[in-house]
DNA sequence: GTTGGCACTCTCGGTAGTGGAGTGCCAGTC
DNA sequence: GACTGGCACTCCACTACCGAGAGTGCCAAC
């Protein structure tokens, strides 16, 4: 159906679209791609790819532009994966160097990732499911009000308040050994098995605290992941002033959702490789005229979030690609080396 | 030079060209706010007023629009207090009503300051100066990293990296008792001066150690303040689609370093009482097409950090001004309160 | 000081008209 | 059968032009 020459055209109308940002016609596709054949003969081409629907006009007598189905066709067979020039490999290496902690890692890579593709990027921190739990505090902040305090072995730490109840210091600090005996160590999973016996073994007067910080303990443990996302890169929505309502607005707006943005890249990604959804591939109504390029993070045999990137259809998806892979591997060798 | 009929012709242009995005003329102007004289009359007002710089034309035979100064001298002596709608008010309450912790007190302000003034809303984290710290803890995550923990009065929690060195747990478990013996209950100034002749008291072996931790200490001590601001609504930047090139770019810009935002909410406010900057008062370049209206807030003797929202000259600064008031004065007592 | 009148300026919307880009189709060629 | 040159056709983008309307500044009169 759809011979060499029919997809070197596709090829060819996708590329120079995202480059020139017009609808492209049969004699600048000649010209410019050295097709050997002339202006007629590609336009019976394209005739045939727009009855596929794989491009379309925007008016009878203007060239051609790529629907989203042309789009997916070329990420799946027709894009030549574009490698990162030398100036984007040092910007990887030199942003991640100084990182401090954990958030400072997701600070750098959603800018570095903004940067190399000059889109909006977003970056989910990373769930570390086979972080265990490494230390466990309940600070008194006064007789009634405390703060619970989980450091995880990969340097996360979280926080809870917990009603103290007016408990005298010492059932606190006896509870505070109990939870770091039992509980320091283990794995997410193994928390929620072993919280639930802890309750039973505590001193009866501490029974009541015990319950309402093993159940704080728990909804960290279980709530985490839907934590928080990291977004960067908004200015770089101002490149697409020209479609203002149907790209910059629904971005701007689904950014302010955290809920909107884990969808988008949970849905998206989930696995080790990139991901593209195009336009109406989206799971979220108001970004069907975008694109989101994502891909999890992570080592191997764990994958721990997901990152990516937003931005327009039209975009130049083998060179975002390629960075957004490269981020995300660079990325989960430096969190299982450091 | 202004006498009364002059003021309320700046008055009316400056509420008129707020609520109707036009410049106003002289009919208009007589029509809509029964100024009992001819239009004429209007006329040579603005004449006058147009000489004094408080107004201009953006071409002859067009309406008339504010300058900053214009702005400025309404928003100084003109504007009439607009007291906040019952739903306003409601939604303060409710707004702020199940807030657990800082994190989450600061974010429900910036939405609901954003959803009051339907503008973008800057929120600083609270400078706690009159919190103490409450507990020190250091964590080993390997016997090379190990992590500070810092928890101050108001329940507030930093987290700095540390190198142990390979440091025996105990030197690290003695190391934590000292630096909770000594610093508990400072405040931030006091635990300067404290760290510093603390060093010396630590034994020979753990003096290394100790000083690098005690640098960490005063590092999120002292830093502590420019840390984090946190921004919302700026889907509302879609409302200025026609100012794109002097509005919604370089606030997106802004909003994207936070050094930018802290010197502009905190050149701007640094009081208790809402502060304004129009246009060229700004200190930021970028912005000065753009308005910053701000305010400190905490309890009356202790300024904390400062809130505000950033938009459009061109905005209502009566209700904005308002709004900002009042958010500034209930988190300051959400937060006095617990 | 205020006002009505008036000539003037400038924007905005609508209407033609034109050039150009691009198409589809068809008959002819290899 | 695939390709090509030619040609008529369509539609957009741009320009020019015109008229209506809004608003002004100025002036003479009250």
């Amino acid at each position: 159906m759809l011979d060499d020459r029919k997809l070197t055209i596709l090829r060819a109308i996708v590329t120079d679209y995202v480059s020139m940002r017009e609808p492209v016609g049969s004699r600048a596709l000649v010209e410019r791609y050295q097709l050997d054949v002339s202006p007629a003969t590609v336009r019976n081409d394209m005739a045939v790819l727009e009855e596929e629907g794989y491009i379309m006009q925007p008016h009878t007598s203007a060239g051609r532009i790529p629907t989203d189905k042309g789009y997916r066709l070329f990420v799946d067979r027709l894009g030549t994966v574009k490698p990162l020039s030398g100036a984007e490999r040092r910007a990887i290496e030199t942003f991640m160097a100084g990182a401090v902690d954990i958030d400072d890692v997701v600070r750098r890579t959603v800018r570095l990732l903004a940067q190399i593709t000059r889109q909006v990027a977003i970056v989910q921190y990373p769930i570390l499911s086979s972080a265990t739990i490494r230390h466990l505090e309940v600070v008194t902040l006064n007789p009634e009000r405390g703060l619970l305090i989980l450091v995880n072995s990969s340097g996360k730490v979280d926080q809870h308040p917990v009603d103290l109840g007016g408990a005298p210091e010492e059932t606190v600090a006896d509870l505070r050994g109990r939870l770091n005996a039992a509980l320091v160590g283990l794995a997410p999973s193994q928390v929620v098995e072993r919280a639930e016996r802890l309750v039973e073994e505590f001193p009866d007067d501490a029974r009541p605290l015990g319950a309402a910080v093993v159940a704080a303990i728990l909804e960290m443990v279980t709530a985490d992941p839907s934590t928080r996302v990291v977004v960067g890169g908004v200015p770089n929505l101002t490149r697409f002033s020209d479609q203002y309502e149907t790209t910059v607005r629904p971005v701007l707006e689904a950014l302010e959702e955290q809920v909107v943005l884990l969808r988008l890249l949970g849905e998206v990604a989930g696995t080790g490789d990139v991901t593209v959804r195009i336009g109406h591939e989206n799971p979220y109504a108001p970004l069907r005229s975008t694109s989101v390029v994502a891909s999890g993070y992570g080592t191997d045999d764990d994958i721990w979030a997901n990152l990516g990137v937003v931005g327009p259809t039209r975009m130049d998806y083998p060179s975002t690609m390629a960075a957004v892979r490269a981020v995300a591997r660079y990325v989960g060798r430096f969190l299982a080396e450091g």
